[in-house]
DNA sequence: ACCTGATCGTCCATATTGTGGACAATGTGC
DNA sequence: GCACATTGTCCACAATATGGACGATCAGGT
């Protein structure tokens, strides 16, 4: 299961008693979020432990809703506009998007390169805000990009601001996929990996997550010290050279550092 | 109520049977989203018409399911990123959207005006592309914004695509609230409006929904002629006269007739 | 410190709600 | 034309949500 939109941990265990059917049509959607093509009911029966008459109501639920929307005139299914509605209200409201903005447009500006912030969703981490280098190689990301703790430099970071048995745990937990030939996939080498990324102050995704790409990130943390998101700034490897390299890593630092101070301030 | 993020239309009688529950869910999400500020689960309560129980374990099904976040650590409660994540796949599969790209970035480049492409939500319509003019003065409007149908050139060239009776019928159940000093309130005069639209074979926007921007708009229509969405130019009062005006209109209906004749290619 | 009022978090008997097999209608391929 | 697959709808039954009540916690007032 490619489980690629950031659904909450899977141990969640049973969170509220009351919330069974919510959390079917939750898993409706999903499996529309997740289709590779498009779906009908019938293979999205197939594809859900729910009889037919069930997977029937809940999406035409979920279209009254809007949340799905019927393709043209076929019988197939796909994600709603009502998301999109909903998701600028979520990206309006973001305290850590309008803490970071600045900080993270001066690190662009500062090094030219792409700009990602990004914050933990489920077993993953969800782009929520990116600036684009102004050169014109450009990264192919979006904003909403759902991405792997393991293979990213925001994850890496993310995990590292965690308390020690907190991120072990994480850690055995994951299912670590090849993405590219440098993507770690085994627990022990990342969690050698993070103990280097704390010691260091930032971490370092060295074409893991994808070839001819390399980043460098870093955590931003609330008042308490637990990470809240992360900011990473990613560099093809043509432009890439240890003096380069150094700076890119302090401005790195310096960005974290003030979105952190920025976000103590508030409330 | 603000009705902002795009319900279903209200007189969509209940729906589905055996999908009540999902609904006071779905209502929840609308009004965490609708919050001005924050809401903690009392004001909740005094805003819905659900016992604090069962908005508590409402609330709670959707922080499991990443559609809601409790504000830092405070018991306050806002859209979740899941939203976000989920909304990108929306975007990205959106064949409405890839199909018009091409055609309103060359308009946004003939013209150099802001370009808006909507698709009807509930009873109004969400941009769910946006181009913006090169100058210097922009708009400011954002993907996901959710517009009236009364005061917006998308929305009158829609109304004036649908069937007359379709048309008065959705007209008539309209709350036409005073946008601006130029914002038609009355049904009868937008009936017109609209019959007007028909006859010019494009929607025009007098300040109506904003001050200071006049827009142009035409209608995207399926194989069968029923609209799907719509196209708006967006131009600041200043920067418009009765010549560029004409040549605005006419690259408009090209631009709608090109997106409308691509989607039949479609399936 | 002590009381008051308000909110949070949880429980459980009850009744509302969802379930899913069955049926007829409508397509679709051979 | 028949056979197979899929859609759309119904309803008796079973699973689920409900919401009032209770104890815990916290902020402000006297």
């Amino acid at each position: 299961m490619a489980d690629s939109t950031g659904k909450p941990a899977p141990e969640a265990g049973r969170a509220v008693q009351g919330t069974a059917s919510f959390s079917k049509f939750m898993i409706v959607l999903q499996a529309i979020a997740d289709a590779p093509g498009d779906l009908d009911i019938a293979k999205l029966t197939k594809a859900l432990p729910y009889p037919r008459g069930t997977v029937y109501r809940i999406v035409s639920a979920l279209m009254s809703e809007g949340l799905v929307t019927e393709k043209q005139d076929a019988r197939t299914y796909q994600l709603g506009h009502r998301l999109i509605a909903l998701a600028s209200k979520s990206w309006e409201t973001s305290d850590l998007r309008s803490a970071a903005r600045d900080h993270i447009e001066a690190l662009r500006n500062a090094t030219g390169e792409t700009v990602h912030l990004a914050v933990p969703s489920g077993t993953g981490m969800v782009y929520i805000d990116k600036l684009e280098s102004p050169r014109t190689v450009r990264m192919t990301s979006r904003i909403g990009t759902r991405v792997e703790l393991y293979s990213t430099s925001v994850g890496k970071a993310y995990l590292a601001a965690l308390p020690e048995l907190q991120c072990r745990e994480i850690i055995a937990n994951l299912n670590m996929q090849p993405r590219t030939r440098n993507t770690l996939t085994d627990p022990e080498a990342l969690l050698s990996e993070i103990r280097k990324t704390r010691a260091n102050g930032y971490s370092y995704d060295n074409e893991e997550n994808e070839p001819d790409i390399r980043c460098f990130g870093g955590a931003i943390v609330d008042r308490n010290g637990s990470p809240v998101g992360g900011v990473s700034l990613s560099i093809p490897i043509y432009r890439f050279d240890e003096e380069r390299a150094a700076n890119c890593i302090a401005r790195v630092k310096e960005t974290v550092a003030a979105i952190s101070a920025s976000l103590a301030t508030l409330v």
